[in-house]
RNA sequence: GGGAGGGUACCGAAGCGGUCAAACGGGACAGACUGUAAAUCUGUUGGCUUAGCCUUCGCAGGUUCGAAUCCUGCUCCUCCCA
Protein backbone atom coordinates (compact mmCIF):
# COMPACT_ATOMS: atom_id res chain seq x y z
CA UNK A 1 0.00 0.00 0.00
CA UNK A 2 2.20 3.36 -1.50
CA UNK A 3 1.23 6.22 0.63
CA UNK A 4 -1.38 8.03 -1.47
CA UNK A 5 -2.05 11.14 1.09
CA UNK A 6 1.58 12.15 0.86
CA UNK A 7 1.97 11.39 -3.28
CA UNK A 8 -1.21 13.77 -3.01
CA UNK A 9 0.21 16.25 -1.24
CA UNK A 10 3.20 17.01 -2.86
CA UNK A 11 1.43 17.41 -6.07
CA UNK A 12 -0.75 19.54 -4.58
CA UNK A 13 -3.54 17.88 -5.47
CA UNK A 14 -5.43 18.56 -2.22
CA UNK A 15 -7.07 21.35 -1.92
CA UNK A 16 -10.08 20.49 0.82
CA UNK A 17 -10.30 17.47 2.75
CA UNK A 18 -13.45 16.60 5.33
CA UNK A 19 -10.77 15.13 7.78
CA UNK A 20 -7.27 16.32 7.45
CA UNK A 21 -5.85 14.36 10.77
CA UNK A 22 -7.47 11.27 9.94
CA UNK A 23 -7.15 10.72 6.19
CA UNK A 24 -3.44 9.85 5.88
CA UNK A 25 -3.50 7.26 8.15
CA UNK A 26 -7.06 6.19 7.10
CA UNK A 27 -5.73 5.43 3.51
CA UNK A 28 -2.67 4.22 4.67
CA UNK A 29 -3.93 1.17 7.04
CA UNK A 30 -5.92 -0.57 4.16
CA UNK A 31 -7.82 -0.71 0.95
CA UNK A 32 -10.24 1.51 0.32
CA UNK A 33 -13.39 2.23 -1.73
CA UNK A 34 -13.47 5.86 -3.57
CA UNK A 35 -15.55 7.60 -5.98
CA UNK A 36 -15.79 10.16 -8.24
CA UNK A 37 -18.64 11.71 -10.45
CA UNK A 38 -18.15 12.72 -14.07
CA UNK A 39 -20.90 14.84 -16.08
CA UNK A 40 -22.06 13.21 -19.34
CA UNK A 41 -22.28 16.65 -21.14
CA UNK A 42 -20.83 14.86 -24.14
CA UNK A 43 -19.92 11.80 -25.58
CA UNK A 44 -16.35 12.51 -25.05
CA UNK A 45 -14.38 13.68 -21.56
CA UNK A 46 -12.42 16.97 -22.23
CA UNK A 47 -9.10 18.14 -20.55
CA UNK A 48 -11.25 19.00 -17.49
CA UNK A 49 -12.09 15.86 -16.39
CA UNK A 50 -8.57 14.74 -16.64
CA UNK A 51 -7.50 15.46 -13.31
CA UNK A 52 -10.34 13.25 -10.95
CA UNK A 53 -9.84 10.66 -13.94
CA UNK A 54 -5.87 10.68 -12.79
CA UNK A 55 -6.77 11.03 -9.02
CA UNK A 56 -8.90 7.63 -9.33
CA UNK A 57 -5.59 6.28 -10.92
CA UNK A 58 -3.25 7.76 -8.35
CA UNK A 59 -5.76 5.42 -5.82
CA UNK A 60 -6.04 2.45 -7.71
CA UNK A 61 -2.37 2.45 -8.52
CA UNK A 62 -1.88 2.80 -4.49
CA UNK A 63 -3.96 0.04 -3.80
CA UNK A 64 -7.09 0.94 -3.68
CA UNK A 65 -10.30 0.57 -5.56
CA UNK A 66 -11.62 3.57 -7.84
CA UNK A 67 -15.41 3.77 -8.64
CA UNK A 68 -16.41 6.19 -11.62
CA UNK A 69 -19.84 7.26 -11.20
CA UNK A 70 -21.31 8.71 -14.39
CA UNK A 71 -24.58 11.14 -13.94
CA UNK A 72 -26.97 9.37 -15.87
CA UNK A 73 -29.36 10.82 -13.76
CA UNK A 74 -27.90 13.69 -12.48
CA UNK A 75 -26.90 14.47 -15.43
CA UNK A 76 -30.58 14.73 -16.68
CA UNK A 77 -30.84 17.82 -13.77
CA UNK A 78 -27.94 19.69 -14.03
CA UNK A 79 -24.88 20.57 -11.67
CA UNK A 80 -26.02 24.60 -10.58
CA UNK A 81 -22.36 24.93 -8.71
CA UNK A 82 -20.31 27.09 -10.89
CA UNK A 83 -23.07 27.83 -13.10
CA UNK A 84 -24.63 31.08 -13.62
CA UNK A 85 -27.57 30.28 -15.52
CA UNK A 86 -30.30 27.56 -15.82
CA UNK A 87 -28.44 24.18 -17.54
CA UNK A 88 -30.58 22.84 -20.54
CA UNK A 89 -31.35 19.43 -19.61
CA UNK A 90 -30.22 16.56 -21.98
CA UNK A 91 -32.40 13.85 -23.18
CA UNK A 92 -32.13 10.17 -22.57
CA UNK A 93 -30.89 9.31 -25.86
CA UNK A 94 -28.14 11.94 -26.42
CA UNK A 95 -27.17 10.83 -22.26
CA UNK A 96 -26.87 7.40 -23.52
CA UNK A 97 -25.09 7.58 -26.59
CA UNK A 98 -22.49 10.39 -24.17
CA UNK A 99 -22.13 7.61 -21.20
CA UNK A 100 -20.76 4.98 -23.88
CA UNK A 101 -18.06 7.27 -25.14
CA UNK A 102 -16.90 8.35 -22.27
CA UNK A 103 -16.83 4.74 -20.52
CA UNK A 104 -14.58 3.74 -23.13
CA UNK A 105 -11.76 6.56 -22.17
CA UNK A 106 -12.31 5.71 -18.60
CA UNK A 107 -11.09 2.12 -19.32
CA UNK A 108 -7.73 3.52 -20.63
CA UNK A 109 -7.06 5.18 -17.49
CA UNK A 110 -8.29 2.68 -15.27
CA UNK A 111 -7.66 -1.13 -14.75
CA UNK A 112 -10.77 -3.09 -14.43
CA UNK A 113 -9.35 -6.32 -14.05
CA UNK A 114 -7.34 -5.96 -11.13
CA UNK A 115 -8.67 -8.57 -8.92
CA UNK A 116 -9.67 -6.62 -5.73
CA UNK A 117 -8.77 -3.47 -6.59
CA UNK A 118 -10.83 -3.58 -10.21
CA UNK A 119 -12.22 -0.42 -11.21
CA UNK A 120 -16.07 -0.23 -10.99
CA UNK A 121 -18.23 1.88 -13.43
CA UNK A 122 -21.66 2.91 -12.26
CA UNK A 123 -24.61 4.89 -14.09
CA UNK A 124 -26.72 6.68 -11.01
CA UNK A 125 -29.59 6.35 -12.96
CA UNK A 126 -29.79 2.51 -12.91
CA UNK A 127 -30.58 3.20 -8.85
CA UNK A 128 -32.49 6.70 -9.32
CA UNK A 129 -34.89 5.13 -12.01
CA UNK A 130 -36.39 2.92 -9.65
CA UNK A 131 -36.65 5.22 -6.86
CA UNK A 132 -40.04 6.42 -6.28
CA UNK A 133 -40.49 10.49 -6.06
CA UNK A 134 -42.36 9.69 -2.68
CA UNK A 135 -39.54 7.39 -1.81
CA UNK A 136 -37.15 9.76 -2.19
CA UNK A 137 -38.52 12.27 -0.54
CA UNK A 138 -39.59 10.12 2.66
CA UNK A 139 -36.00 8.36 2.99
CA UNK A 140 -33.62 11.06 1.64
CA UNK A 141 -35.30 14.52 1.59
CA UNK A 142 -36.25 14.00 5.19
CA UNK A 143 -32.70 13.97 5.99
CA UNK A 144 -31.76 17.71 4.34
CA UNK A 145 -32.52 20.82 6.13
CA UNK A 146 -33.34 23.29 3.95
CA UNK A 147 -31.74 26.38 5.98
CA UNK A 148 -28.35 23.84 5.48
CA UNK A 149 -29.00 23.71 1.56
CA UNK A 150 -29.99 27.59 1.33
CA UNK A 151 -26.67 28.06 3.30
CA UNK A 152 -24.51 26.46 0.49
CA UNK A 153 -22.70 28.29 -2.06
CA UNK A 154 -23.81 27.38 -4.79
CA UNK A 155 -27.31 27.74 -4.28
CA UNK A 156 -26.32 31.23 -2.57
CA UNK A 157 -24.60 33.18 -5.39
CA UNK A 158 -27.86 31.70 -7.80
CA UNK A 159 -29.90 33.24 -5.20
CA UNK A 160 -28.97 36.03 -5.46
CA UNK A 161 -28.67 36.50 -9.54
CA UNK A 162 -31.84 37.72 -11.89
CA UNK A 163 -31.27 34.44 -13.23
CA UNK A 164 -32.78 32.48 -9.97
CA UNK A 165 -32.66 28.73 -9.35
CA UNK A 166 -34.88 26.21 -10.37
CA UNK A 167 -36.69 23.64 -8.29
CA UNK A 168 -35.12 20.94 -10.25
CA UNK A 169 -31.60 22.30 -9.74
CA UNK A 170 -32.32 22.55 -6.27
CA UNK A 171 -32.94 19.10 -6.22
CA UNK A 172 -29.28 18.12 -7.43
CA UNK A 173 -27.21 18.15 -4.13
CA UNK A 174 -29.83 15.35 -2.96
CA UNK A 175 -29.12 12.89 -6.22
CA UNK A 176 -25.71 13.46 -5.56
CA UNK A 177 -25.50 13.30 -1.85
CA UNK A 178 -27.69 10.06 -2.09
CA UNK A 179 -24.98 8.41 -4.88
CA UNK A 180 -22.73 8.42 -2.10
CA UNK A 181 -24.94 6.56 0.23
CA UNK A 182 -25.40 3.93 -2.26
CA UNK A 183 -22.36 3.43 -3.03
CA UNK A 184 -21.50 2.41 0.56
CA UNK A 185 -24.24 0.49 0.83
CA UNK A 186 -23.54 -1.41 -2.36
CA UNK A 187 -19.69 -1.27 -2.42
CA UNK A 188 -18.67 0.34 0.93
CA UNK A 189 -17.31 3.00 -0.66
CA UNK A 190 -16.10 5.70 1.93
CA UNK A 191 -14.60 8.51 0.25
CA UNK A 192 -15.32 10.85 -2.54
CA UNK A 193 -13.09 12.67 -4.63
CA UNK A 194 -14.26 15.56 -6.73
CA UNK A 195 -13.10 19.26 -7.91
CA UNK A 196 -13.35 22.08 -5.54
CA UNK A 197 -16.50 23.54 -6.83
CA UNK A 198 -17.43 19.91 -5.89
CA UNK A 199 -17.42 20.83 -2.30
CA UNK A 200 -20.99 21.76 -1.01
CA UNK A 201 -22.31 17.69 -3.20
CA UNK A 202 -19.46 16.19 -1.27
CA UNK A 203 -20.09 17.53 2.22
CA UNK A 204 -23.83 17.08 1.43
CA UNK A 205 -22.89 13.36 0.76
CA UNK A 206 -21.07 12.68 3.96
CA UNK A 207 -23.65 14.45 5.98
CA UNK A 208 -26.54 12.16 4.22
CA UNK A 209 -24.62 8.80 5.28
CA UNK A 210 -24.21 9.92 8.74
CA UNK A 211 -28.24 10.90 8.56
CA UNK A 212 -29.35 7.52 7.12
CA UNK A 213 -26.30 4.88 7.89
CA UNK A 214 -24.58 6.56 11.28
CA UNK A 215 -21.36 6.05 9.38
CA UNK A 216 -18.30 8.30 9.09
CA UNK A 217 -17.60 9.21 5.35
CA UNK A 218 -14.89 10.74 3.73
CA UNK A 219 -14.39 13.56 1.08
CA UNK A 220 -11.33 15.10 -0.49
CA UNK A 221 -11.38 17.89 -3.23
CA UNK A 222 -8.62 18.76 -5.92
CA UNK A 223 -8.02 22.19 -7.34
CA UNK A 224 -9.78 23.12 -10.49
CA UNK A 225 -7.15 22.68 -13.94
CA UNK A 226 -6.56 26.37 -14.31
CA UNK A 227 -4.27 28.73 -16.08
CA UNK A 228 -2.50 31.15 -14.20
CA UNK A 229 -4.25 34.07 -15.71
CA UNK A 230 -7.53 32.03 -14.18
CA UNK A 231 -9.17 31.05 -17.55
CA UNK A 232 -9.76 26.87 -17.73
CA UNK A 233 -7.04 24.64 -18.83
CA UNK A 234 -8.02 22.61 -21.81
CA UNK A 235 -9.84 25.49 -23.77
CA UNK A 236 -8.91 26.99 -27.34
CA UNK A 237 -10.58 29.40 -29.23
CA UNK A 238 -11.62 26.50 -31.62
CA UNK A 239 -13.04 24.64 -28.83
CA UNK A 240 -12.33 22.30 -26.09
CA UNK A 241 -10.01 20.18 -26.08
CA UNK A 242 -11.34 16.39 -25.77
CA UNK A 243 -9.81 13.05 -25.44
CA UNK A 244 -11.53 11.41 -27.94
CA UNK A 245 -9.66 10.96 -30.77
CA UNK A 246 -12.35 12.06 -33.19
CA UNK A 247 -12.99 15.75 -31.86
CA UNK A 248 -9.74 16.22 -30.68
CA UNK A 249 -7.13 14.47 -32.55
CA UNK A 250 -3.66 13.05 -31.13
CA UNK A 251 -1.55 15.53 -33.03
CA UNK A 252 -3.81 18.38 -31.44
CA UNK A 253 -3.87 17.46 -28.58
CA UNK A 254 -0.39 16.81 -28.55
CA UNK A 255 0.63 20.27 -29.65
CA UNK A 256 -2.03 21.68 -27.06
CA UNK A 257 0.27 20.43 -23.86
CA UNK A 258 3.55 21.51 -26.24
CA UNK A 259 2.38 24.88 -25.84
CA UNK A 260 1.51 25.29 -22.54
CA UNK A 261 2.93 28.28 -21.00
CA UNK A 262 6.13 28.29 -18.96
CA UNK A 263 3.97 29.70 -15.59
CA UNK A 264 1.50 26.32 -15.88
CA UNK A 265 3.67 23.50 -17.26
CA UNK A 266 4.95 22.71 -13.53
CA UNK A 267 1.15 22.59 -12.17
CA UNK A 268 0.58 20.31 -15.19
CA UNK A 269 2.91 18.11 -14.32
CA UNK A 270 2.28 17.50 -11.23
CA UNK A 271 -1.38 17.45 -11.74
CA UNK A 272 -1.72 15.41 -14.76
CA UNK A 273 1.43 12.92 -15.34
CA UNK A 274 2.81 10.23 -13.06
CA UNK A 275 6.27 11.41 -12.91
CA UNK A 276 8.43 11.41 -10.21
CA UNK A 277 8.70 14.36 -7.46
CA UNK A 278 12.92 13.77 -8.49
CA UNK A 279 11.93 14.14 -12.17
CA UNK A 280 9.77 16.72 -11.36
CA UNK A 281 11.50 18.97 -9.87
CA UNK A 282 14.68 18.39 -12.35
CA UNK A 283 12.36 19.27 -15.07
CA UNK A 284 11.57 22.57 -13.08
CA UNK A 285 15.40 23.63 -12.46
CA UNK A 286 15.84 22.71 -16.21
CA UNK A 287 13.10 25.33 -17.44
CA UNK A 288 14.64 27.59 -14.80
CA UNK A 289 18.28 27.13 -16.93
CA UNK A 290 17.10 26.85 -20.43
CA UNK A 291 13.74 27.67 -21.10
CA UNK A 292 13.90 27.52 -24.99
CA UNK A 293 14.34 23.62 -24.61
CA UNK A 294 11.09 23.72 -23.39
CA UNK A 295 11.80 20.43 -22.16
CA UNK A 296 9.39 20.42 -19.39
CA UNK A 297 6.52 21.00 -21.90
CA UNK A 298 7.76 18.48 -24.58
CA UNK A 299 7.52 15.76 -21.74
CA UNK A 300 4.20 16.84 -20.47
CA UNK A 301 2.76 16.16 -24.11
CA UNK A 302 4.61 12.78 -24.06
CA UNK A 303 3.26 11.68 -20.94
CA UNK A 304 -0.15 12.79 -21.17
CA UNK A 305 -0.90 12.13 -25.01
CA UNK A 306 0.49 8.04 -24.12
CA UNK A 307 -1.80 8.07 -21.04
CA UNK A 308 -4.93 8.99 -23.99
CA UNK A 309 -3.82 7.90 -27.04
CA UNK A 310 -1.60 5.31 -26.44
CA UNK A 311 2.06 4.61 -27.79
CA UNK A 312 1.20 5.06 -31.08
CA UNK A 313 -1.36 8.04 -31.04
CA UNK A 314 2.06 9.51 -29.68
CA UNK A 315 4.06 8.16 -32.40
CA UNK A 316 2.17 9.67 -35.22
CA UNK A 317 1.37 13.13 -32.74
CA UNK A 318 5.50 13.40 -32.63
CA UNK A 319 6.41 12.32 -36.30
CA UNK A 320 4.01 14.76 -37.23
CA UNK A 321 5.40 17.81 -35.06
CA UNK A 322 9.26 16.80 -36.55
CA UNK A 323 8.11 17.56 -40.36
CA UNK A 324 5.33 20.31 -39.50
CA UNK A 325 7.92 22.24 -37.36
CA UNK A 326 11.13 21.04 -39.46
CA UNK A 327 12.38 22.75 -42.55
CA UNK A 328 11.25 22.71 -46.44
CA UNK A 329 8.72 19.25 -46.60
CA UNK A 330 9.81 17.55 -50.20
CA UNK A 331 10.20 14.21 -51.68
CA UNK A 332 8.27 12.44 -49.23
CA UNK A 333 5.77 9.85 -50.62
CA UNK A 334 1.80 10.11 -50.60
CA UNK A 335 1.85 7.58 -48.04
CA UNK A 336 4.22 9.37 -45.46
CA UNK A 337 2.59 12.63 -46.22
CA UNK A 338 -1.30 11.48 -45.62
CA UNK A 339 -0.11 9.21 -42.35
CA UNK A 340 1.86 12.57 -40.76
CA UNK A 341 -1.08 14.99 -41.90
CA UNK A 342 -3.65 12.77 -40.82
CA UNK A 343 -5.01 15.06 -38.64
CA UNK A 344 -4.52 17.97 -40.48
CA UNK A 345 -7.52 19.25 -42.83
CA UNK A 346 -7.33 18.40 -46.62
CA UNK A 347 -9.21 19.34 -49.56
CA UNK A 348 -8.77 17.39 -53.00
CA UNK A 349 -9.06 19.82 -56.52
CA UNK A 350 -8.90 18.36 -60.08
CA UNK A 351 -5.53 17.45 -61.54
CA UNK A 352 -6.79 19.42 -64.21
CA UNK A 353 -6.68 22.61 -62.00
CA UNK A 354 -2.96 22.02 -61.22
CA UNK A 355 -1.86 21.91 -64.73
CA UNK A 356 -3.53 24.94 -65.25
CA UNK A 357 -1.94 26.69 -62.65
CA UNK A 358 -3.51 27.75 -58.96
CA UNK A 359 -3.17 31.11 -57.84
CA UNK A 360 -1.51 31.06 -54.55
CA UNK A 361 -4.65 33.37 -52.97
CA UNK A 362 -7.14 30.87 -54.86
CA UNK A 363 -5.59 27.73 -53.18
CA UNK A 364 -5.47 29.63 -49.65
CA UNK A 365 -9.25 30.12 -50.12
CA UNK A 366 -10.15 26.93 -51.10
CA UNK A 367 -7.75 25.30 -48.64
CA UNK A 368 -9.48 27.18 -45.64
CA UNK A 369 -6.97 28.42 -44.64
CA UNK A 370 -8.24 32.03 -45.42
CA UNK A 371 -11.70 33.88 -45.52
CA UNK A 372 -11.69 35.77 -48.40
CA UNK A 373 -9.17 36.23 -51.24
CA UNK A 374 -8.64 39.39 -49.53
CA UNK A 375 -7.54 37.97 -46.25
CA UNK A 376 -5.27 35.81 -48.42
CA UNK A 377 -3.56 38.49 -49.73
CA UNK A 378 -3.23 40.12 -47.20
CA UNK A 379 -1.83 36.97 -45.52
CA UNK A 380 0.52 36.53 -48.43
CA UNK A 381 1.43 40.02 -48.32
CA UNK A 382 2.89 40.21 -45.09
CA UNK A 383 4.41 36.71 -45.23
CA UNK A 384 2.35 34.24 -43.51
CA UNK A 385 1.62 32.27 -46.45
CA UNK A 386 4.08 29.29 -46.92
CA UNK A 387 3.86 26.22 -49.27
CA UNK A 388 5.76 23.36 -48.59
CA UNK A 389 7.28 25.27 -45.52
CA UNK A 390 8.27 27.89 -47.86
CA UNK A 391 7.35 31.01 -47.56
CA UNK A 392 5.68 32.22 -50.59
CA UNK A 393 7.58 35.54 -51.32
CA UNK A 394 4.39 37.17 -53.82
CA UNK A 395 0.84 36.99 -54.18
CA UNK A 396 1.50 36.42 -58.07
CA UNK A 397 2.63 33.36 -57.21
CA UNK A 398 0.55 29.92 -59.00
CA UNK A 399 1.11 26.75 -57.97
CA UNK A 400 2.21 24.04 -60.35
CA UNK A 401 3.24 20.36 -60.42
CA UNK A 402 6.31 21.61 -59.14
CA UNK A 403 5.29 22.27 -56.48
CA UNK A 404 3.98 19.01 -55.33
CA UNK A 405 5.68 17.72 -51.76
CA UNK A 406 4.86 14.33 -52.95
CA UNK A 407 3.41 12.34 -55.40
CA UNK A 408 -0.30 14.80 -55.38
CA UNK A 409 0.15 16.47 -52.10
CA UNK A 410 0.55 19.76 -51.99
CA UNK A 411 1.26 21.59 -47.94
CA UNK A 412 0.37 24.55 -47.65
CA UNK A 413 0.15 27.06 -44.38
CA UNK A 414 -1.05 29.54 -43.19
CA UNK A 415 1.39 31.44 -40.21
CA UNK A 416 3.30 29.66 -37.47
CA UNK A 417 0.66 26.62 -37.36
CA UNK A 418 -1.92 26.37 -39.08
CA UNK A 419 -1.53 23.56 -41.97
CA UNK A 420 -3.63 22.57 -44.96
CA UNK A 421 -3.06 19.96 -47.11
CA UNK A 422 -4.39 20.24 -51.24
CA UNK A 423 -4.67 17.24 -53.16
CA UNK A 424 -4.81 16.34 -56.52
CA UNK A 425 -6.90 14.12 -57.93
CA UNK A 426 -7.37 12.76 -61.38
C1' G B 1 -50.78 52.36 -20.78
C1' G B 2 -47.47 57.20 -20.40
C1' G B 3 -42.44 59.19 -21.03
C1' A B 4 -37.11 59.02 -22.47
C1' G B 5 -33.17 56.92 -24.98
C1' G B 6 -31.11 53.58 -28.37
C1' G B 7 -30.10 49.70 -32.59
C1' U B 8 -23.18 51.42 -36.71
C1' A B 9 -18.31 46.18 -38.95
C1' C B 10 -16.43 40.02 -34.72
C1' C B 11 -17.46 42.87 -29.84
C1' G B 12 -17.60 47.75 -27.39
C1' A B 13 -18.12 52.56 -29.15
C1' A B 14 -17.64 57.52 -32.22
C1' G B 15 -19.78 59.81 -36.41
C1' C B 16 -25.40 63.21 -37.02
C1' G B 17 -25.98 65.92 -45.13
C1' G B 18 -20.71 65.40 -49.22
C1' U B 19 -13.69 64.97 -47.63
C1' C B 20 -17.36 57.69 -44.82
C1' A B 21 -15.69 51.28 -46.33
C1' A B 22 -16.96 54.68 -41.60
C1' A B 23 -12.52 57.53 -35.81
C1' C B 24 -10.96 54.96 -31.36
C1' G B 25 -10.49 50.56 -28.07
C1' G B 26 -10.74 45.28 -27.50
C1' G B 27 -10.49 40.78 -30.05
C1' A B 28 -8.69 38.25 -34.26
C1' C B 29 -5.07 37.49 -38.19
C1' A B 30 0.04 38.21 -40.10
C1' G B 31 5.08 39.83 -39.17
C1' A B 32 9.55 41.08 -35.96
C1' C B 33 11.89 39.45 -31.41
C1' U B 34 11.94 34.49 -29.25
C1' G B 35 11.61 28.99 -27.18
C1' U B 36 5.66 26.08 -31.13
C1' A B 37 5.93 30.25 -23.90
C1' A B 38 4.88 35.12 -21.86
C1' A B 39 5.64 40.22 -22.59
C1' U B 40 6.69 43.92 -26.24
C1' C B 41 6.73 46.25 -31.02
C1' U B 42 4.83 46.68 -36.34
C1' G B 43 1.13 45.89 -39.95
C1' U B 44 -3.80 44.20 -41.37
C1' U B 45 -8.94 43.64 -40.13
C1' G B 46 -16.48 44.19 -45.85
C1' G B 47 -16.05 41.84 -50.87
C1' C B 48 -13.99 41.71 -55.84
C1' U B 49 -11.82 40.76 -61.91
C1' U B 50 -7.99 46.01 -56.66
C1' A B 51 -4.73 53.26 -59.84
C1' G B 52 -10.87 51.01 -60.11
C1' C B 53 -15.58 48.70 -58.98
C1' C B 54 -19.54 46.53 -55.86
C1' U B 55 -22.38 45.80 -51.23
C1' U B 56 -22.72 47.69 -46.05
C1' C B 57 -24.45 51.74 -40.50
C1' G B 58 -32.08 47.45 -37.39
C1' C B 59 -36.15 46.84 -41.79
C1' A B 60 -39.12 49.29 -45.70
C1' G B 61 -40.11 53.61 -48.14
C1' G B 62 -39.24 59.03 -48.98
C1' U B 63 -36.61 64.04 -49.33
C1' U B 64 -31.94 65.49 -51.84
C1' C B 65 -27.39 66.43 -57.20
C1' G B 66 -25.70 63.56 -52.78
C1' A B 67 -28.01 60.00 -46.67
C1' A B 68 -24.88 56.10 -41.45
C1' U B 69 -26.48 61.23 -40.93
C1' C B 70 -32.97 64.57 -42.51
C1' C B 71 -38.51 62.74 -42.89
C1' U B 72 -42.48 58.66 -42.52
C1' G B 73 -43.93 53.81 -41.19
C1' C B 74 -42.47 49.17 -39.06
C1' U B 75 -39.51 46.31 -35.78
C1' C B 76 -36.40 45.11 -31.65
C1' C B 77 -33.85 46.57 -27.13
C1' U B 78 -32.81 49.55 -22.55
C1' C B 79 -34.34 52.87 -18.79
C1' C B 80 -38.00 55.81 -16.01
C1' C B 81 -43.28 56.51 -14.45
C1' A B 82 -48.21 53.72 -13.87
Amino acid sequence: MQDIFADLQWRGLIHQTTADDKLPQWLSGEARTVYAGFDPTADSLHVGSLLPLMMLRRFQKAGHRPIALVGGATGMIGDPSGKSAERNLLSEEQLATNIVGIEGQMRKLLNFDAGKTSALLVNNNDWMKEFSYTAFLRDVGKNFPVNVMLNKDSVKSRLGSDAGLSYTEFSYMLLQAYDFVHLNQQYQCELQIGGSDQWGNVTAGIDLGRRMLGKQLYGITCPLLTKSDGAKMGKTESGAIYLSPDRTSPYEFYQYWVRVEDDDVGMCLRFLTELTEEEIKSLDLARAAEPHQRASQKRLAEEVTKLIHGEAGLKSAKQATEILFGAEIADLSDKELQQIFADVPSVTLPMARLNGGVPIVDALVEAGLSKSKGEARRTVDQGGAYVNNQRVESVEKTLSSSDLASETVIVLRSGKKKYSLMKFSG
